[in-house]
DNA sequence: CATCTCGCCGTACGCCGTACGGCAGGCGGT
DNA sequence: ACCGCCTGCCGTACGGCGTACGGCGAGATG
């Protein structure tokens, strides 16, 4: 069977899923295939997104499309490569805010505030890795929108990469936090007034607030104004004018 | 036995074990304890330096402190906790640069810095969650030291803590970066070259560079120059300058 | 109708975190 | 000196995970 084109061990192969290439498939040979690629990768997107990615499992997605597990293995090579295959789908379905002819600070807000949103909609996005991506249809024709928001301000081809990963990099490390914060409130059994309750005499006894003046002046006071120990949704909105201003002191630079 | 004052389900006893304040240990009778939370704590990151965070189980601790798996749980709620005494315990053994009487730019610099010299030589901090940080002695020298390069800038309360958080958050995304980066050419049975000239032809065949101008000359010109897809470094080093620049512009601010 | 092919999937392996409960060793009291 | 309690230690087990392997049976071809 492995011919001079052994498509090889999942990692080679999950190019040639992501455009959907048609397989080695010759012979017309046994049974049709029951189920698509596409079934697959929509069952794990909509089980990811109604149950977190920690509930995303080979099993629990069988089991979904009414199959035995070991059945996704005839349509994917694995879960490293389905995952690949979930993202490419959601950034080929991403919506997003045409942005031709508006100034480019607007213009980079805006392609922040889609992959917040695709986040929001998606939020497994923000957590599978970042290194290699999957280069598919949907990247690319997200990647080449989104560069466009950086065309014309005196950036160069490696500039210009370099910007809009540096966007695209905050939005997801927001993403992140926020769902850490949503699964921490989700899954502890304890709320955070209740744990702070609990802890907050040992605290006080051992917490020596002359040793950590700053500390303790900076954190109160931060903790008071937000009225939690971290709220991400704050963090996103003043890191993304921190992000929009770091930039922009580049492209000024640029166009000077 | 579960008093009043009763630590409850780990979450709870995690502040007391943080601080290494004595447990409810009254009676001296039964037999001594073999080892320490040190001990497990200090296997632990040994552990998880040399083999990486996902080789960190439970079962591999107690192997290289030669006692069984269960007894760990005699020192330490559960993983979880665990996980937040290395924290701590690396927070404060953790080297800095004194960057007093420095120019605040450079005092940002050294504190990220500092950070990115942790990560890199323990690069498991990078990839444990951000959302509710350990509240130990560790954090807490790390917390007030760091606050002190952002003092006398005309920043209030709040915002030295926004802009350390987000000076903070971006080196550990540059880390976690660095760090899936590292991990799948470590564990990737195929190299950058080899997937290249692995799925160059179907690349070529199938990507209609007229379609993703943009991408197609972007994304080739930064790879010429990088050589690889995606170069941790270099990000890190491109981002460091935009982050500075962006708190500069918020400094120069509040500084009129 | 025989035969070939291939989709499907039952079973199993080696991992994980950790709940439960018994055993044995060391200490305090008598 | 001895007994009995307390407690650290840990053997066993459970329910989960990803997926390798190989057999079965259905469907298309000839």
């Amino acid at each position: 069977m492995t011919s001079s084109t052994d498509p090889g061990s999942g990692a080679a192969r999950v190019l040639a899923l992501l455009w959907r290439e048609p397989g080695a498939r010759t012979s017309t040979r046994g049974p049709r295939q029951g189920l698509s690629v596409d079934a697959v990768v929509a069952a794990a997107i909509e089980l990811a997104d109604s149950a977190g990615l920690e509930a995303l499992t080979m099993r629990r997605v069988a089991q979904a499309l009414g199959v035995a597990p070991m059945s996704l293995y005839t349509y994917v090579p694995g879960k490293a490569e389905l995952l690949d295959l979930m993202l490419d789908a959601v950034y080929g379905r991403m919506p997003y805010t045409e942005t031709a002819g508006l100034p480019w600070r607007e213009r980079l807000a805006a392609v922040a505030r889609d992959n917040r949103a695709l986040c929001d909609r998606h939020p497994w996005v923000a957590l599978v890795s970042a290194a290699r991506p999957p280069l598919g249809p949907g990247l690319m024709a997200k990647y080449e929108r989104e560069l466009l928001a950086f065309d014309g301000l005196g950036l160069d081809d490696v500039e210009m990469d370099d910007a809009l990963a540096y966007l695209l990099g905050f939005v997801q490390a927001s993403a992140r936090a926020s769902s850490a914060a949503r699964a921490l409130r989700r899954e502890s059994a304890i709320t955070d007034e209740e744990w702070w309750a609990a802890n907050e005499p040992l605290l006080a006894r051992i917490f020596d607030a002359t040793r950590y003046p700053t500390a303790a002046r900076v954190g109160s006071a931060a903790g008071e104004v937000r009225g939690t120990a971290f709220d991400p949704d704050h963090a996103y909105r003043f890191g993304l004018e921190r992000v929009l201003d770091g930039l922009g002191v580049l492209i000024e630079a640029r166009d000077r």
